[in-house]
DNA sequence: CTTGCTACTCACCGCTCGGTGACAGATTGG
DNA sequence: CCAATCTGTCACCGAGCGGTGAGTAGCAAG
């Protein structure tokens, strides 16, 4: 029985055809890859070791030695995420002129808005910063929030906020809005009763965004 | 030694004080009142059948038994849940004339901000509500917004929004932001940089929130 | 070829999970 | 009294988890 088994298991594992090359930083990849696919895709709820070898087609005990196991995994998430920004939202001002603070913040809270819907992983993300506080997640903000400050602050340029106006607040406030409404709408397509589902519900959400932020701002 | 055992061990039951003889009634309100505090003090991620019956000092098998298992469980959660608004925010004006629709908004947004601080299971759900779409959260998720619509609307009376202002759509964003920072707060004590420790800074948070509610309503 | 290193796999551990069937003790009704 | 019923307990299942020690296949240098 036990010769027989070896002798099947053999040509059982040739027909795979995906000989998979010993190449260790193609490996590391798709490791990375298959660990950023899976949160976007299933949450951070069912997001472990074996979920994300098995995404990557390869043993754990890989993942072990090249990231440390999966806070190192996490991590390296965090450090490609600091190319987010990079990659997602333009940089410069769209051509336009900004002329006020009001102008600049208008046009910030519409970029992250849009980027922010597009992009699955960063959605889960910021799910999983406010439902949990382990130091996974915490690396993870703090390299987002960085990110995205860093951000700010090369758009803003010389551009300062009207006196008499708490602008760190408002603007926390602004974004805390923004990725709430995201959220919520990637979750279940509204958002405290306001419905999220199709361009015109968006486009109506986007002009709200832009009424508060001038009402603050001017 | 079966004999010792018992002798032991109603001592040791004894300090609890509540004697836990088959009684119906009393065992769905123990288990009912677990999955609150564990689902407030933990969170959803480590919410289980088993942990319930842990914290109810139960078996796990009542929980089949009385509510038909986890779902039937939080859906009683939620059935309680209708009465959040009704303990946790006060129903009335305060004594306030409320003379606009902008006093009115203020004056639920600052109640909303601190009965949502002070509620740790509302947070949890509201948390879950944006980490997952299962049938559960579902159902929790519609006892809430049904419960704080209702609080709305009663809240309203028969002040209407002004002119040229799409006031669902607004106030979606607004709750959307408290929630937000809120929840960031409670993991974090931060929302995007801006720091929420102390009550000063949620002093600051209340007045910036109120400044964009007075930007929009006036 | 042999030796040694590297990339990679496998089998197994202990544990917790959700879920179920069988059973024990108290209570009640006939 | 017995029998049925209700409340609660327990042992057990298969599955999946994170984690580890031991071993295997490819490759390059001697």
């Amino acid at each position: 029985m036990a010769v027989a088994n070896a002798a099947v298991k053999i040509p059982l594992e040739t027909p795979v055809a995906e000989k998979r090359v010993r190449n260790r930083a193609a490996t590391e990849q798709a490791i990375l890859d298959a660990a950023k696919r899976l949160l976007a895709e299933e949450g951070f709820q069912n997001f472990g070791i074996n979920a994300v070898a098995r995404g990557a087609g390869c043993d754990k005990q890989l993942i072990y030695r090249y990231y440390g196991g999966l806070n190192g995994l996490v991590e390296a998430i965090g450090t490609d995420l600091g190319d987010w920004v990079k990659d997602r939202i333009p940089d410069d001002t769209g051509g336009m002129f900004l002329l006020t603070y009001g102008d600049l913040m208008e046009r910030l809270a519409l970029l992250f808005l849009d980027a922010l819907r597009a992009d699955p992983l960063m959605r889960r993300i910021v799910a999983w910063e406010v439902s949990e506080n382990s130091e996974q997640v915490r690396r993870l903000s703090e390299a987002r929030s960085k990110a995205l400050a860093g951000w700010i602050e090369r758009m803003r340029g010389s551009l300062t906020p009207p006196k008499g106006v708490d602008a760190q607040a408002v603007n926390a406030m602004i974004f805390a809005a923004i990725q709430h409404l995201v959220l919520s709408a990637a979750v279940s397509d509204q958002c405290a009763g306001l419905p999220l589902k199709n361009a015109k519900d968006w486009e109506k959400a986007a002009a709200s965004l832009k009424r508060i932020v001038r009402g603050v701002y001017g």
